[in-house]
DNA sequence: GTCTATACGCAGATAGAC
DNA sequence: GTCTATCTGCGTATAGAC
């Protein structure tokens, strides 16, 4: 594995990202992906050998992002500062990978035809992990009754609407782009949803 | 306009829309939407004009309930009820217009190439008028102090996940479908985030 | 390892018979 | 108004020179 494979390889990987997630996976070009990589549209096909495995590569690529983002939940024992970091986490992932999110986004909206098995396996033991612990919460009468599933479901929505509808985002704001500041601004609405309207205690405070 | 016409225009728009929904713009094969139609495939040509042309009449097909979805919001003075009504009314629209909804939000995703301005007009229009029937409320202290057009994409975003993104909802509910009880669930916790978790007040009951 | 030039198949579109 | 048969262009993939 030479320098200067590793080197091309995440070039491509970062056009690809770019290309796939601006026009999804039946409407990119390799050429244009290679293009925008400044590289001779074969070397696409020498490193990856098909578009298709290109995809899943760019797939892959965000797979360990994403199942980091829910750490706090593991880390943190308090419930308001595991639902605190959680969602800071998520928007985060939309502001600092929104090429991958939408990559991936658009790949479970179509039901996830490329998504390799393993993939799905290990975001669905994360999704009964999340759950799991936040019915135990409620059950310890940290929280509201609410259903853990649909309260989940909620959360990655609106963290990842922000990566995934941008542009309706963006035009809504009058902005060109999104700044830090608006992402702090999400991040504030979305917690008091949660932690207000689910009535989260913190084990410190009462 | 015979009524033949009307009737296979008819047939085709709603095969149209689950290719569409299914596949994407580019991935969809006329061929494919032909042969769930029953039609032959240039009758769709007659018809239509072209694969963009058909991709539009679909995405129109869907402007009038996505806007009508706000009525409640002109309707009702009180906060509490109309927030209330417009969130079930959000997900009647992902429950019973699940592939329209799917390629609505395939298309804002990828920045709206194909919708016409006339379109998005309205629904920018929509948009103002939401967030600052939202921004009347907070300066009526009718409700906490958060920001709406941030409140209105947390709402658009958790309603509208249960079409976009029912692969991954079934499979996280370990169900083959989703029924009327998980959109009623699905209402509760939506429901409980915005009208507690933002304080929303009453206005016959303070 | 790199890149120019080319093969080949698929799918959008249509000509023209009925 | 309907449909069979066909054209054509575009884009993935590769052969083969360097």
């Amino acid at each position: 594995m030479s320098r200067i494979r590793v080197k091309n390889e995440e070039k491509i990987i970062r056009a690809a990202s770019r290309i796939f997630a601006e026009n999804g996976y039946a409407a990119t070009k390799t050429a244009d992906i290679a293009e925008l990589a400044q590289l001779p549209k074969p070397n696409i096909y020498y490193y990856f050998g098909s578009k298709e495995k290109l995809y899943r590569a760019v797939l892959e690529s965000v797979t360990e992002p994403l199942l980091a983002a829910s750490a706090p939940f593991i880390e943190y024992r308090d419930p308001v500062k595991a639902l605190t970091a959680y969602i800071k986490a998520k928007l985060l992932i939309s502001r600092d990978y929104p090429y991958a999110s939408k990559v991936f986004a658009s790949e479970i909206m179509h039901g996830a035809p490329h998504l390799p098995e393993d993939i799905i396996a290990r975001l669905s033991e994360q999704t009964r992990t999340l759950s799991a612990k936040l019915n135990d919460w409620v059950g310890q009468g940290l929280m509201a009754p609410v259903n853990g599933h649909h309260l989940l479901f909620a959360i990655w929505a609106s963290t990842q609407t922000y990566a995934d509808f941008n542009w309706q985002i963006t035009m809504a704001l009058g902005k060109e782009e999104l700044d830090d500041g608006d992402f702090d601004q999400a991040a504030e609405v979305i917690t008091r949803l949660v932690i207000d309207g689910c009535r989260v205690k913190s084990l410190t405070e009462g």
